[in-house]
DNA sequence: ACTCCGACTGATCGACCGGTCAGGATGTGG
DNA sequence: CCACATCCTGACCGGTCGATCAGTCGGAGT
């Protein structure tokens, strides 16, 4: 038995042992767990089912080398945030459109930890799964405390209820693309840059007429 | 054999098939459609497993049954929001803090209808949730519309986004519970009051000021 | 007393589940 | 040539799944 580690996961040694990796990402993120057998994932993958636990020892451990895939993913996503080059306010934004994007560009990953954030019972898994969320908040949230520090915030403004309203709202805007694109037909931002910008004409509104820092939320 | 219509779901005839009821709906919203067994909610319904078919049909039935419970209930919340008897101002303050309210009294409704929209199998149980879902959100959407029409919104402040907005900063209160608690320890709003103000203040920041009928959530 | 009906249960079914095992195919070093 | 390791497969195992069925029980109607 050559069985892959289970609290490291390291590349895939064969091609089939990758595309059981990723046939089966796609499954758990559409059907959960429990929603997939063993079977579908090796009818998708074009292996036999005793392949896939040749590679990967058994079922929890597939699902685990799924987490670990995606979360190393999306933690290096935000390394990205961290270069000074850019003001604050870029920052903010660049984040914001990445976070879209990276979200519609790969729904799986989203439904994958999705689904294990949703789940009750306290596992390592999800404990990992949390981890990578409260990075990528923590990491808005102290952007957006900084540029009230800059005073480019009103002095009254939440960070942390603005910061989740800008991770809720690029969620939403995910999750609801269905939705909106129905009711999108008088011209509403149905494009993600163009959702981006309006999601931060909320938070400093004077962003059109270059750069007036000292120009608050009016009316 | 009696088991209840599939089309519509009637009041439970017994105590014990409104025990198998009130059993499947908090397990399916823990643990999805293919993590529970018959035998599960059976045994915490504390009744036998054929008494189940006996009264639901089938397994898919039953689901039926809990979703069409929850959409119910949805749905009759939006009524209160149709009232003109308070300023629009107040009925999306209203609006936000029952929604946040509900989503925190009821995790269960939460993570049954979470669990169906992320399926991406368009059944006709997925079709009703993303109804409840998209009159919800066009509630919302339409008050803030009105609110923008009555001068209290920046001209560049766009509706949807704003909604999405509101809606997903709901949505992550109400999931990352947990994690918020961990860096809340400086005094950041947790209670859901405080955070629905704080969000309030993202849309029409001017509420210190003074305006006649905004004195309900100021505290 | 007799019939009928809905509530309910234990036993049981075939299908499918995750997982195992013996062995074939292929390559590699001695 | 042999020995060995890895990749991969078909056949198989015990257990659990959703679902069925025969039948018990108790109350209502006549």
């Amino acid at each position: 038995m050559q069985q892959q580690s289970s609290t490291q996961s390291a590349e895939p040694r064969t091609e089939a042992a990758r595309r059981i990796l990723e046939a089966s990402k796609i499954l758990f993120a559409e059907r959960g767990y429990d929603g997939v057998s063993i079977r579908d994932i090796a009818e998708k993958a074009r292996v036999s089912k005793a392949n896939v636990f040749h590679h990967f020892g058994n079922k929890a451990n597939l699902y685990e080398a799924n987490l670990h895939d995606t979360a190393e993913k999306l933690i290096t996503k935000l390394e990205v945030l961290r270069d000074t080059r850019h003001s604050v306010r870029d920052r903010i934004a660049r984040f914001a459109l990445l976070d879209l994007q990276e979200q519609l560009g790969d729904p799986h990953c989203v439904y994958l930890f999705l689904r294990q954030l949703i789940t009750p019972q306290r596992t390592a898994q999800r404990r990992t799964a949390e981890q990578v969320v409260s990075d990528s908040l923590k990491n808005l949230l102290h952007l957006l405390e900084q540029l009230k520090a800059d005073g480019e915030l009103p002095t009254e403004t939440d960070p942390l209820a603005l910061t989740l309203a800008i991770i809720g709202a690029n969620f939403m805007f995910f999750q609801l693309q269905g939705i909106l694109a129905e009711l999108g037909q008088d011209g509403n931002p149905v494009e993600p840059e163009a959702f981006i910008r309006s999601l931060m004409h909320l938070i400093t509104p004077a962003v059109d007429n270059g750069h007036d820092a000292q120009r608050h939320l009016t009316r």
